[in-house]
DNA sequence: CTATTATATTCCTGACGAGTAATATGGCAA
DNA sequence: TTGCCATATTACTCGTCAGGAATATAATAG
């Protein structure tokens, strides 16, 4: 029951959890999941830099939770999966008891 | 479907997953798989530092992810519900896929 | 009461990361 | 080729947070 995680493993799933835990990020997600938009859609739709969308991007498309489509000089970027709808909706669902936590 | 989730919601959701995105906090959240322990337990079990672990049980359980049981001197955390079993269980299904992101 | 143990809190330092401006890279048009 | 547009990357500043030492609070024993 206990499969010797490692203190990398550890460490990787805390990477994992920060890599959505950065409220510019999770806008971008949340655009996404309307479906694929480029990176400039996705400027347009946030209001943050440029060059700030494309880091958080690089972010969440190295943990794959972003895939990638290019198409002439635009990157169209995907939600990879229902991974980020369920770990969202559980976390969404969480804000609903004692939604002030002291 | 799209709520108008304020900007005040996305934070908070954020703040959630940056409190499991600590690997001493995902430490201590696995030794509490086990069942309710003592903040010294833990300590003893994870090697951390009492002010640490103490602090670290703080943020857990100011999101309600852990629960607090005071027993004469000590006080006895223990897992909340489910929640982290399911968030964990899914960021960890996630290691698999491409383990070692560039 | 004092002493001891368990836990919490405060203060401080160091490191990581978000944001921005500037620059670099890549693709396409003329 | 040159020029322009979309995206990526670099360099930098600044705020936040983990960690540890010291201290504070709480509960129990004697």
């Amino acid at each position: 029951m206990k499969p010797t995680l490692t203190a990398e493993l550890v460490a990787a799933v805390a990477e994992r959890f920060r890599a959505l835990g950065e409220p510019a990020r999770l806008r971008i997600v949340r655009e996404l999941m309307g479906g694929e938009l480029s990176v400039g859609a996705l400027v347009d739709r946030t209001g943050l830099g440029q060059a700030n969308v494309s880091k958080h991007l690089q972010v969440l498309h190295r943990f794959r939770f972003v895939t990638r489509r290019k198409d002439g000089p635009y990157v169209h970027y995907r939600l990879a999966g229902d991974d980020v709808f369920k770990l969202c909706d559980i976390m969404c669902g969480r804000l609903d008891d004692s939604a002030s936590p002291s």
